[in-house]
DNA sequence: ACCCAACTGGGACAAACTGCCACACCCACC
DNA sequence: GGTGGGTGTGGCAGTTTGTCCCAGTTGGGT
């Protein structure tokens, strides 16, 4: 595929320029917001855009509310929502609105331009391609989850509902920590 | 409201007759199939049709594959999903393809006319906060893995990372959990 | 400075869980 | 009959978790 310009929609803002040169290396033009207000910014200054790809979670601001406003800009524009932890009526909200996809974090690179693509209406060919072993999903759900609770141990714990001792055990022996960033948001790929 | 007709598509014969007399004293005619072809048999039967409940999980047929032959029939029918487990690839499908709402089971009866009923649109409704317990997620996962490969235990464990001899254990130790209480639809075997 | 509350890091130990090997059945199939 | 998946169970030894407990750190308040 050509180049695209995108939007991305991230209030993490390191992880939006991490996420932005990925996307960039793999052939696009990536625009980079990091709130609603923005965001709308940007799409004023722009001519032309093939994706958007929006946080749910924009600290006081909703992703949601951003489809309306970017099909409304560009009609054609492929809309995909990433959140932290996906609901399933968040997602039919999403697609009600006009988005195309709806990823849970950690969503890589690759993940993301394949949701772009990605025939929405089938269920077969997108991502949930091979069930991520057990470990797996517990990391990535730990990960999630302390970062919900901004880093904090004790509450993290708490709410995956398990003894804080146990956290800080697994967490002991797992990598990261310092990568805990990149490790968190990009599977490796 | 009214009384309405209602199409409920579900395999596990129990279950729908249940499920039907349930929507009956709510008020509702309801019309029941237990699979792709009776569904379409019936299609083709009525005049009219409010609500369409369909199990995403019909044995060798595909509840997603019935949205469009209802909404060709009845466009202003509401199409609802149901789905054991529900992933939200499928989700994001099923409204692509028309689906007003999607519910994982269990799903009461009133469940079913709430998202009958409800603007999908609206984020208000969403945040069913999922706060998502460790246990509960692994559990779902499992059950998702299980379902994947046909209720095959050796196959499942291995898909997971685990032993099939620590997949039988949990298995075993999880028929009600004081976390879940939806044993009912979870082991109809 | 002082105290308190909230967190984190770790030691110790019993209880629970896991991986692994073994063995007995089933059932379908050649 | 024999053979190859699959499933249920039992029995360990090794690992992990739940708990209790204590020490160090940090960020307010007063």
């Amino acid at each position: 595929m050509s180049e695209r310009q995108l939007l991305l929609v991230e209030d993490d803002e390191p992880l939006a320029k991490q996420t932005a040169r990925a996307l960039e290396l793999r052939g696009n033009r990536v625009t980079v917001a990091h709130n609603a207000e923005q965001a709308l910014a940007q799409l004023a200054g722009l001519q032309h855009l093939d994706g958007a790809i929006l946080d749910q979670n924009l600290g006081n601001d909703n992703g949601l509310d951003l489809i309306e406003p970017v099909l409304e800009h560009f009609p054609a524009c492929r809309v995909i929502l990433l959140t932290g932890y996906g609901s399933i009526t968040a997602a039919v909200a999403a697609t009600h609105r006009g988005a195309r996809n709806y990823l849970t974090k950690p969503a890589s690179p690759a993940d993301i331009l394949l949701a772009l693509d990605a025939d929405p209406t089938n269920p077969t060919l997108p991502l949930p391609a091979t069930p991520p072993s057990l470990q797996r999903l517990e990391w990535e759900h730990i990960q999630r989850t302390l970062d919900a609770h901004d880093g904090n141990i004790s509450r993290a714990a708490d709410a995956l509902g398990i003894h804080r001792r146990t956290l800080q055990r697994r967490l002991k022996k797992r990598p990261s920590a310092s990568d805990y960033q990149r490790d968190k948001h990009f599977r490796e790929d």
